[in-house]
DNA sequence: CCAAAAGTGTTAGTATTACACCCATGT
DNA sequence: ACATGGGTGTAATACTAACACTTTTGG
């Protein structure tokens, strides 16, 4: 072994910030764990754990967020690492954060291993939590509000076909303020125009009024289009 | 110690990518150093290396990139942390990368402890490097080039003092494409209004031509109207 | 025919771009 | 006087925000 080191180590684990949006009810939401272990036993916390030797770092974090709370995410990115020295009472823990968001009406919540419950909690009244965590969430949602403009989040939300309506929806409640119709699908047209988003053909009846025509979203095309460096404003 | 635990760990590195912008030559550059122990000895690499146990992780890549270049950087940002599982032949090393960018001119190089060169190569005309590292020096470049209309990188290259006509052949270089010196002027000038540029009163003489007249940056304004969501566009 | 919800158009204000012009200095 | 580099102004164009209007459905 002759590249071993040999002094204390710092460890390292990952943790998630899984926001939740609730179409219905209108708002952003944290998956947070209630601690079953100590240090911090009792609070809540974002799901996460040490590291394997074998498993890379997304797929570390991916392992965590389903032992603790059943949750898989269809999309995950690394947020920030956290190393402040005193950050965890155990000793010197770095932790690498990623976020990702999904709807909750959509994944089915199983709290296991090391976590006594898993819930979503309101962003905007988060419980006191464990660990620097209240850093990690403040800075997600500073990412995610940031990363809308450019990178087509909503659209990981919808279902496979939707109504531009409802993609509208999801950004009025990610950003945190109404939309105006009229320049929201102006945005959108060099996107429908581009092939990324596709008119099925098909139509979605309201409760009352117009039908609205459903549309789909081509992965595809828009990963062509992002290679050649066009956004996904809004 | 009730809340240890005890299986195979990764360890933790640190790594700069630290920019060298020379001004006289307009090109843009990366310090390496030419590493002097395996693996990858006689390789060029990111000056960089293991985290301390009570060290924050911006003191480690700072002390780290002092211990092997001798080179002192103000400004430094995290970049992202690299952990696929086979980037290092010595087993599971996990690094947090970060960047910054100095003058070349206003640094000294001395290389030192495992490096056994420190020099400035051409960001167009990298040798091979060490690890992943070719891939944190592309990463760094993206975001480099992404966070200069946002925030203020041109100013932490110049002097106390410094004309616009400096200042915008700072953007000119690091944008990798002339600037119009109307416009330049034209965006900046909110930034001069707000405080953020004061002018000296004082002028600098160039060798031929009408003086210009001489600014400095007030990092308190700036931080005051970052905070209020102002950005530093160019 | 009316209400509700989807979808389109129009206009005023603002920001961006390209380019021409003026100013201060040394030779 | 003129070359050199610093500094300002303007007109055309593109983008944005606000708001009014039209279309399609169910009762």
């Amino acid at each position: 072994m002759a590249y071993t080191y040999d002094f204390p180590k710092a460890d390292l684990t990952t943790d998630a910030v899984v926001f939740g949006l609730d179409l219905d009810a209108g708002r952003l939401q944290v998956l947070l764990v209630e601690r079953g272990v100590d240090p911090f036993r009792g609070a809540w916390a974002l799901p996460g754990g040490f590291i394997r030797q074998d498993e890379d770092l997304e797929a570390c974090v991916r392992r965590e967020l389903h032992e603790e709370t059943g949750v898989e995410v269809a999309w995950l990115e690394q947020l920030y690492t956290f190393g402040a020295v005193a950050r965890d009472p155990r000793g010197r823990v770095v932790t690498v954060a990623y976020w990702g968001i999904v709807r909750p009406d959509q994944v089915r919540l199983r709290a296991a291993t090391d976590a006594a419950a898993a819930a979503f909690h309101d962003a905007e009244a988060l419980p006191p939590l464990a660990f620097d965590h209240a850093d990690i969430v403040a800075s997600a949602l500073q990412r995610l509000r940031g990363k809308l403009r450019w990178q087509p989040v909503g659209l990981w939300l919808l279902d496979e076909v939707f109504t531009l309506v409802e993609l509208e929806r999801v950004y009025a409640i990610l950003l945190g303020q109404p939309m105006d119709r009229g320049n929201f699908r102006k945005k959108i047209r060099p996107q429908v125009e581009a092939g990324v988003l596709v008119p099925t053909g098909q139509q979605r009846k309201p409760p009352a009024g117009r039908p609205a025509a459903l549309y789909r979203f081509d992965e595809a095309a828009w990963q062509r289009r992002e290679a050649e460096g066009a956004a996904f404003e809004v």
